[in-house]
RNA sequence: GGGCGAUUAGCUCAGUUGGCUAGAGCGCUUCGUUUACACCGAAGAGGUCACAGGUUCGAGUCCUGUAUCGCCCA
């Protein structure tokens, strides 16, 4: 074996570092992301990538959604379909608006400071730095997107989609302005979005106050977490059932403070007072107060018996009377100004003194909380633009886009292109679609901040002259049913509102896109652009079309003939927080714009990466790890194989935070503490496992103040879960090493018909491996795939095939053609999980020549990363080398059990002694129990059996093995009559089956044969057993 | 309060229409550096499948209830 020499071309190990970055380059230069849209009947395939926030780095998260993403893009590349994926990123408004603003205040810089453009500005630099960064990320993950394609939501081709998108629906009478309760968010001083909100547990106290009633003849007692709101109620409740109601009907209650009468209303929702009750009735009276202006509920009462909406709040959450409240006597007025914490304290007081506050107790409940400021949510009376997504037009086709068999229901009935198409997997998350449109409200899409789509909307309020506009200037468009609607140019839409009250008039006017000198006249004719930005989800809720040129390709020709080639897409890969807050919304919109058509066939929904603790991993615990850094120390095919095996469909997975020793490298489990709030977190300083008396500061030391020094320096975040695809890595790594030792002239045909057994084995092999893996793929079962494919090359592969073909590769062409071609499939299975090693390999096992056996289709191609997927003919599959094989397999591992067992020296050869039925087929596979198992020779068992020797059963007879070293026959006794006696348990038990008439009857025939042959077999094995055990004596 | 899900080996998790002795990786024990790989190989220990009922010839798998945990919505 001289050929061993030409293993030198290959390091002993893999180190990822040294091969990674040129194989980057290499896909970059061969462009293999990039595709241009085919011919109208080539396949497709499509995924848009869910845009990352350029809030931040991206994390572990990110790293298992994109890594899914390109296992799927990848493997239908090979498969030869046009196969798009589309990258971008999110301006993410609130957020990124959030971070810059914080930065800017370490420097005592506040935004208002900075002025609207200049701190634009400094957002998009912002942007500019963490795209880069993300983008960045992506290619080191392996992402084989089309680069030159790359969106962002604010960018020339998305700002199109999303003017357009707003003219239209703004046209279409979809979208509209209105008065309603917002979660504001009185420190930042904007609108919050439902899923922007943080439910907390607080603990507070529930005030219990006395209303008199007008009439002087004693009072109503309310409950309320909020007695400053008091000052804006315009009713009380109460249960119409309440046995109190027929007795208070139509009587008022003349409000402590402020004076005013207020009716008793009754209502249903009003919860009747029981102190066996759930939390909420154990602390009702059973007299609701209702402040329309200050609380959704009560806003809802309000509507239902038209109550008077009063709100006594400034923007900044101070009491005031600037905004509403106009019935303020002099006993109020020292309310006014009051911050409402402040003002809480004040009423308190006022009903103490006043002898109406009839008792306090503590009440723990559960209270909005701004994500962004982190102060309790003010339910505000505001202006916002809303969209009326509870429209047929919108919520019903979002709801028809649903699978049948998805539909919880009958699913109404539609017809039209894209119902019925959606499927969700798992299968369970249709039901949160399903059920979210059910009780859908209207999107508020208006936000008060500066970084996002400034709202295409330009407003003049003129003095009311003369009689008012009774009829639309023009007829409104179809399904359009908003008053004062009025159409004029294509570009432009026009609506008139009147306030009667302070008789003026607003006109209002939506422009376009690509319309600038329609903007420029409506400034100059004196209207003011609106000053709110939308909500991020109104542009990420167009991705799937902007992304492709919609609503104009023309204007930017790279996106023409995109939208007729990969829209729908084929799947949308995320993480179910989103399934509300975007699926949801893209379904809507392609469906509205398109003609009905659906953005997505699939949505894939993936799991979430816990701590070790199953906490989230953020920020704010320190418990996060960053991807670049294990693709610094394990490589990137590592934590692609570790996040496909953890993609499974029941469960979030755990993977448990390790911490990189910085004075040795080493990793180790850090001293775990609990926080205030009740998380588990990394202590924030920690002893070095090895370098005594060594310290570190964890990241979430970090947070809590510790600072980094050059004796007690930073330790990273790692997780040794990532440890098995690092190896897997090595061993494909080496595996391929061995070949190009062994393959020196591989056959230029091959012989199907005398290939060994070995050969044959590992073919069928690989046909059952690449099918099960398309199976997996098809259903979405990564960790499924990555098990096929880790298991065929590391068990059957590795641990089976090489050993076995050892003895014979050398000097068999034959076969060393075999081995070439079984590798060279196995690195195009491997490749969409694990895309850098086989493509480092990929130029060796290329340069050893043709790879093609009869019924395995390989051509050849530069980069396995544009190779073809395997395709395997039916006829490699082999039963009979299964079997066989199978069958070799078991007495490989009865024959290694017996040396351990025995304690026999692993150099020490060892004779097999077969009755005849095994001695055929151990004498044909000799070389292969010398490889695996040192049997150095096979003798017939002759009918005399030869003491000192060890006896096994296999397949029914008494198979014999000279140890040379002798046996214990103590030993040996022992061990066979405790195998006699599981044989006598397993024989009862089949025996108990059998004799069961149900069993027999009813059960699957093959079933019952084959309970049949296994009592056959363990009986013969229990004959055998006990001839070996006589024997002994 | 409503909805969805989970509970399987010391740990992290598989287990596809119910069907042989419930699997993997890590960890643990023992042995071994044989010329692909110690990021390796061989052997082994370790599970009343949360609990209680039910359906069935047969239940980790289906149904009901209980307990605990998680997420979403109110």
């Amino acid at each position: 074996m001289s050929t061993v020499h030409s293993t030198v071309s290959l390091p002993r190990a893999y180190t990822p570092a040294d091969s990674e970055p040129a194989i980057r380059q290499q896909w970059q230069d061969a462009g293999i992301g990039h595709v241009e849209p085919p011919e109208p009947d080539a396949s497709c395939y499509c995924i848009v990538i869910p845009p990352p926030n350029v809030t931040s780095a991206l994390h572990l998260g990110h790293a298992l959604n994109n890594t899914l993403q390109d296992i799927l893009v990848r493997y239908h590349r090979m498969r030869g379909t046009a196969a798009l994926w589309m990258p971008g990123t999110d301006h993410a408004g609130i957020a990124t608006q959030s971070v810059v603003e914080n930065r800017l205040m370490q420097s005592g810089t506040r935004r208002v400071d900075l002025g609207r453009e200049a701190f634009i500005q400094r957002a998009r630099e912002w942007k500019d730095e963490y795209e880069a960064v993300i983008l960045g990320q992506l290619r080191e993950l392996g992402a084989s997107c089309d680069w030159d394609r790359t969106r962002f939501t604010m960018d020339p081709v998305c700002t199109a989609a999303v003017r357009h998108a707003f003219f239209r629906l703004y046209q279409d009478g979809l979208i509209e302005r209105g008065k309603r309760l917002v979660n504001w968010d009185p420190v930042t001083q904007t609108a919050l979005a439902d899923d922007e909100v943080e439910m907390e547990d607080v603990a507070g106290h529930m005030w219990y106050l006395r209303y008199p009633l007008e009439d002087g003849d004693g009072f109503v007692t309310v409950a309320t977490t909020r007695p400053e709101t008091m000052l804006g109620d315009t009713a009380v409740a109460i249960n119409p059932a309440d046995p109190r109601a027929a007795s208070l009907r139509g009587r008022f209650v003349r409000l402590p403070i402020v004076g005013r009468r207020i009716p008793i209303v009754e209502d249903d929702y009003v919860v009747m007072p029981d102190a066996e009750g759930d939390a909420k009735a154990r602390y009702a009276t059973g007299f609701l107060k209702v402040t329309p202006a200050h609380d959704p509920n009560d806003w809802d009462i309000g509507l239902r018996h038209d109550l008077d909406v009063i709100n006594i709040m400034a923007p900044d959450a101070t009491i005031s009377d600037h905004h509403g409240w106009e019935d303020v006597p002099d006993e109020a007025r020292r309310f006014i100004g009051l911050t409402r914490e402040a003002a809480r304290e004040a009423v308190v007081a006022w009903f103490n003194e006043a002898g109406l506050l009839e008792s306090v107790r503590d009440y723990s409940h559960s209270v909005g909380h701004s994500y962004r400021s982190h102060v309790p949510i003010e339910p505000y009376l505001s202006d916002q633009w809303y969209v009326r997504v509870t429209d047929e037009r919108l919520r019903g086709a979002a709801l028809r886009a649903l699978s049948d068999e998805q539909y919880e229901g009958e699913r109404p009935a539609g017809g039209t292109e894209g119902d019925g198409v959606i499927r969700f997997t798992p299968s369970r998350y249709a039901k949160t679609y399903q059920h979210w449109h059910e009780n859908l409200r209207d999107w508020c899409i208006s936000r008060q901040l500066w970084w996002g789509h400034r709202i295409p909307v330009w407003t003049l309020d003129v003095p009311m002259q003369g009689e008012l506009p009774t009829a639309p200037l023009s007829t409104p468009p179809a399904g359009c049913d908003l008053p004062m609607c009025c159409v004029d140019d294509a570009a432009l839409c026009v609506r008139i509102s009147v306030d009667v009250a302070n008789e003026t008039v607003r006109i209002m006017a939506c422009v376009d896109r690509d319309r600038p000198e329609l903007e420029a006249a409506l400034v100059e004719a004196g209207f003011a652009q609106d000053p709110d930005v939308l909500d991020t989800w109104f542009s990420s809720a167009l991705w799937p079309m902007s992304t492709m040129g919609w609503p104009a390709p023309e204007a930017f020709p790279d996106t023409e003939g995109l939208l007729d080639a990969f829209n729908p897409t084929d799947v949308l890969c995320t993480a179910r927080e989103i399934i509300t807050l975007w699926v949801s919304r893209m379904v809507m919109f392609n469906r509205y714009f398109l003609g009905g058509r659906v953005p997505f066939r699939d949505v894939y929904i993936h799991p979430m990466v816990q701590d070790g603790h199953g906490q989230k991993m953020s920020k704010s615990l320190g418990n996060g790890v960053d991807p670049r850094d294990i693709i610094h120390s394990h490589g990137t095919d590592a934590l692609r194989l570790v996040m496909a095996q953890i993609a499974t469909s029941t469960q979030d997975v755990r993977l448990g935070v390790d911490l990189v020793d910085p004075h040795s490298g080493e990793t180790f489990e850090p001293e775990f503490i609990t926080t205030p709030a009740g998380h588990r977190v990394a202590a924030p300083v920690q002893q070095s496992p090895s370098v005594s008396g060594a310290e570190m500061v964890t990241v979430y030391g970090l947070l809590t103040g510790e600072s980094p020094s050059e004796d007690r320096p930073l330790a990273k975040n790692t997780s040794s879960r990532f440890d098995v695809g690092r190896h897997f890595a090595n061993k494909m790594w080496n595996a391929v090493r061995f070949a190009l030792g062994r393959i020196e002239s591989p056959a230029s045909e091959v012989d199907m018909q005398s290939m060994s057994l070995a050969d044959r084995w590992m073919c069928s092999r690989l046909v059952a491996a690449v099918e099960d893996a398309e199976k997996a793929l098809a259903e979405y079962r990564f960790n499924h795939y990555a098990e096929v494919a880790y298991d065929i090359i590391w068990r059957d592969f590795c641990d089976w095939y090489l050993e076995a073909i050892k003895p014979t590769i050398g000097d068999d062409a034959q076969q060393q053609r075999v081995l070439l071609s079984v590798l060279d499939a196995l690195l195009r299975l491997l490749h969409p999980i694990c895309p850098f090693v086989t493509e480092a390999v990929w130029p060796h096992v290329r340069a050893l020549g043709d790879r093609k056996l009869p019924g395995l289709d390989l051509p050849d191609a530069e980069l396995v990363a544009s190779a073809a997927w395997p395709v395997l003919s039916a006829s490699l599959i082999d039963e009979d080398a299964e079997q066989q094989t199978d069958r070799l397999q078991r007495l490989v591992g009865e024959v290694r059990r017996a040396r351990s067992e025995n304690d026999v020296p692993v150099k020490a050869k060892i004779a097999l002694l077969a009755p005849p039925r095994l001695e055929d087929m151990a004498k044909a596979s000799a070389g292969m129990l010398a490889a695996m198992c040192r049997v150095a020779e096979v003798r017939p068992r002759g009918e005399t059996l030869p003491a000192g020797m060890l006896a096994f059963v296999f397949d029914g007879e008494e198979v014999l093995l000279d140890l040379a070293g002798g046996v214990d026959p103590e030993a040996e006794r022992a061990r066979l009559e405790s195998k006699a006696e599981a044989l006598q348990g397993t024989i009862k038990s089949l025996n108990g089956r059998l004799s069961n008439d149900a069993y027999v009857q009813k059960a699957p025939a093959h079933l019952v044969d084959e309970t049949r042959s296994q009592l056959q077999q363990a009986e013969a094995d229990l004959v055998a057993t006990q001839a070996a055990i006589e024997a002994l004596s």
